[in-house]
DNA sequence: GGTGGATATTCGACATTATCGAATGACATT
DNA sequence: AATGTCATTCGATAATGTCGAATATCCACC
C-alpha cells in the first residue's frame, strides 16, 4: 500500500462524505500536517480529481471523476449485456428495476429503469446501498461468503426500524438466499419501499451484479409472476454472459483472502 | 506535484482510454517497472478505484469512481440551481439542452435534457468534449483568456471536417462570442449535430459553466426565439447564483497562473 | 496433457522522494 | 485598522516508495 495513494484517496473519501472541506479540515480528519495535506490536494487537483471552490478556499471533488466515471460505466460488459433484459423485466412488471454491483460493504446501482408508468422519477444510477440493507447486496454476499464474513466484522448499521443489524439473522437469510437463487427486503432501506433480487453469474458460474425489482411496501407481497420474470431476467443475463448453469453455486471461500474481483 | 499521485492518476488516465490494461501494457506505457505499477494499482484498488477483470489478469476503472462521481454532481451548485431552467429551456424551444462545466481542453456535460418529443435519447451526463469544437466550450475559453492560451498550445485535433483547427480563426471567434454572451457551433464536434450557447457566471461574475441547446443541423439557423430563450435561460441561472449583471465581463488574465478554479 | 513463454506478483536494499515545521502571505472578522 | 485564522511556500531530514531479481501463476501451443 503506497502511503501516498492511500491518503489522496482518503481525501477524496472525505470530500464524498463532506462536500466541501478546507485544508484545516482535511488535515485535521486524516491527523497530518497541512502542508502535507496541501501537497496532495493539489496533486489531486492538477488532474481535476479534486477543484477548489469556485471563491472559497475550500475543495470539493473534481469534474475528472464524472468523466471516470461514465468511461467505468461504458466498460462494465455486464451492463451493456443486461440492459435490454433489465428494460424488458420493468415493462413486463411494471416495476422500477435495478443492476447493482458490490463496492466493499455497499451495492453501487449500475443500472436503473424507473416504472414504465411515465411519472417523474429520479435517476439512481450511482446510488450506493450498504450491502446487508438491500435485496441485491444480500445476493452478492449469499454468493461470496469471504465479501459477507468481512462485512460482519463491523456491526451493521442501521437505516430504517427494520434493516437487519443482527449478524447472525444476516446469515440465516444470505443461506436462505443462496438457495432459492432470490433475497427479499422490506424497507430495510428505506421506508415504504422494498425489494427483490436475483444473481448475474459469468462465464465461470462467479456471481458479478444482482438484478432487483423495486416496489412500493403497499404492493408487497408481489404476485408470483414478478418473481418468475425476475429469476428468467437474472438467468438470460447470465447466459448471455456465458454462464451454463442457474441459480450459480457459492463460490469457495478462497485462501487468496483479499477484497473480492470486480466486473 | 506528489510523484505517487501523479502516477496513480496517470493510470486511472489510461484506463479512461483504453478500458482494459494489463500491468505490463500499463509500465509500457508510464516507462516505469512493472513492479511499480503493480503497487501504484494495488493501492487504488484496495480504494475501489481500480477493479480487477473477473478472471482476466487485466485491469479496469473501478466502481468507487460512480459514487465519486454521484458526490460531484450533487456537489455542484451550478447544477442544482440551472435544473429547473434548462427543462423550461428544453420545453420552450422543443431541443435538447446542456449545462457544461470546464475539464482542461474539454468541456463536460453536467446536466443533460433530451427533446421532449419523447424519443429514445442516450444520456449525456458525462460526456466531454473538446471545448474548440463545442459551443460550450467557446464560452468558457472566450470568458477566459488564460484557459484559451493554454489551450491553443498544443494543435487543435480535428473532429469532423468542420473542426475548427487554426488557432487564429478561433481567437477571433472567441472575441465574438465575448461581445455576444454566445457562441454557436455547426457540426464542428458531431456531424449533423448543432448548438448554441450562452455563459453562466456566479456572483463575482466569474464565468462558471455554459448552457447550451443542441439541434439537428438540417434545422439550423434557428429561430430568433430560440436565441432569445437561450439568452434568458443564461441570465436566469446567473441571477439566481448572485450575479448582477449579464453578460459577463471577461476575466483578466490572472498573473496566479496556473488550471483555473472549476465550480 | 505436458511444456514453454509470458505475465503478474513478492520481497528487501537503496536512494530518491515526500514529509514536516517554520515562515510567509492572504483573508475575513471584530 | 488590527488581529486571528487559514492557506500556501520552502528547504532539510529521514522515512518512503522505487526498483531489479526471484518466484508464482496463467495461457497457449505443441
Amino acid at each position: 500500500m503506497i502511503q501516498a495513494i492511500d491518503r489522496a484517496a482518503k481525501v477524496l473519501q472525505l470530500l464524498q462524505g463532506a462536500r466541501h472541506l478546507g485544508i484545516s479540515e482535511l488535515s485535521a480528519a486524516l491527523d497530518l500536517p497541512p502542508s502535507t495535506v496541501h501537497g496532495i490536494v493539489a496533486s489531486l487537483r492538477t488532474h481535476g480529481l479534486v477543484a477548489k471552490e469556485p471563491h472559497g478556499k475550500r475543495y470539493m471533488l473534481g469534474p475528472a471523476l464524472l468523466k471516470l466515471s461514465n468511461v467505468y460505466l461504458d466498460t462494465l460488459d455486464v451492463r451493456a449485456r443486461a440492459m435490454r433484459w433489465t428494460r424488458e423485466l420493468s415493462r413486463r412488471t411494471g416495476l422500477a428495476t435495478r443492476l447493482g454491483a458490490e463496492l466493499f460493504d455497499e451495492v453501487i446501482i449500475i443500472e436503473h429503469n424507473g416504472r414504465p408508468d411515465g411519472s417523474q422519477q429520479m435517476p439512481e444510477t450511482g446510488l450506493s446501498i450498504p450491502a446487508h440493507a438491500s435485496a441485491m447486496g444480500k445476493v452478492l454476499l449469499a454468493y461470496n461468503p469471504t465479501l459477507a464474513a468481512e462485512l460482519m466484522r463491523k456491526p451493521l448499521r442501521s437505516l430504517t426500524g427494520d434493516t437487519i443489524t443482527d449478524a447472525a439473522v444476516l446469515t440465516l437469510q444470505l443461506a436462505q438466499v443462496a438457495e432459492r437463487g432470490l433475497a427479499s427486503e422490506e424497507q430495510e432501506a428505506v421506508l415504504g419501499e422494498s425489494s427483490l433480487a436475483a444473481p448475474v453469474a459469468d462465464r465461470s458460474g462467479t456471481v458479478i451484479a444482482a438484478v432487483a425489482v423495486v416496489l412500493p411496501s403497499s404492493e408487497w407481497p408481489p404476485e408470483d409472476n414478478v418473481l418468475n420474470v425476475l429469476r428468467e431476467t437474472a438467468r438470460n443475463i447470465s447466459r448471455e454472459l456465458g454462464a451454463t448453469s442457474w441459480p450459480p453455486r457459492v463460490a469457495e471461500p478462497e485462501d487468496d483472502s483479499d477484497d473480492p474481483e470486480v466486473g
